[in-house]
DNA sequence: TATTTGTATTATAACATGTAATACAAATTT
DNA sequence: AAATTTGTATTACATGTTATAATACAAATA
């Protein structure tokens, strides 16, 4: 998966990467059980620290989205149910919402924006309902 | 307006501030027009630096949310329609749907969310379809 | 055994954040 | 006119984060 870092951007590199892997998975572009190149490669091809990238695998393995194994490498986790995520996403959906209808957008645009970001997410596509 | 900082929070004091503010527009506890407190009033009552106010003030207007005359002091804007502001939304809620999709929220339930919370924003109910 | 893996350490640099103290121009109030 | 209040700017300082470079280490692989 292609990686593009802004290093002008004030977001924080390591996070950047965090962000585009998780984009990844969402669309698709990284699968469950798929492996990450390792951290060294990974540096050397984007042109940073190893140890930034270090820590943006070990920020995706505490939030439970990869698994980093040394006999593997790092791989994709399947999307498991987590307690309280509909609760946790609250906050940082009610700052976006208030954002937003500030800036005249309304519920129906707002879901309708919604619906076409998910149509796009093809790796939450076949999470079946096989579990459970 | 209560606001409530959090001094052991990662979130920097002056963007606690713009949030809250922020979602105090959108919920209703200010109102268009309405006028905020001074800068020095505001850090008196919070207990932080003039400056750390004046920072949150200034990007609060930057971002068109506010007005600031030194007149009549800071004041709440109405809420406008702007352009582009959906596109602009979409890379933050792409990041947000995969993050919600990997931790098993469907996109049923992420709308259902939505829903929730637009419905508790009361700021934004008042602005109806006389504009346009 | 030699190599590759993720990770840890140390040192260094650059930047962001927050405070304190002070100052200033513009506007208001007395 | 004079004193006060406004947002803002500046300077200095302390602290924490981010990122890099250079090494090193244990665990696993080849």
């Amino acid at each position: 998966m292609l990686i593009r870092l802004d290093f002008k951007s004030e977001i924080p590199i390591y996070l950047q990467i965090r962000n585009q892997i998780v984009l990844g998975i969402g669309k698709g572009d990284l699968r469950a059980g798929e492996s990450l190149p390792t951290v060294r490669q990974f540096a050397q091809d984007a042109g940073v620290n190893t140890m930034t990238v270090s820590k943006a695998y070990t920020l995706l393995k505490n939030e439970g989205f990869i698994s980093i194994d040394r006999r593997h490498g790092a791989a994709v986790n399947p999307a498991r149910k987590e307690n309280g995520a509909a609760e946790s996403l609250e906050p940082q959906l009610e700052l976006m919402v208030s954002e937003a209808g500030l800036k005249g957008i309304r519920e129906n645009e707002f879901l309708s924006i919604c619906r076409q970001v998910y149509d796009r997410m093809d790796g939450l596509k076949d999470c079946r309902a096989d579990e459970e």
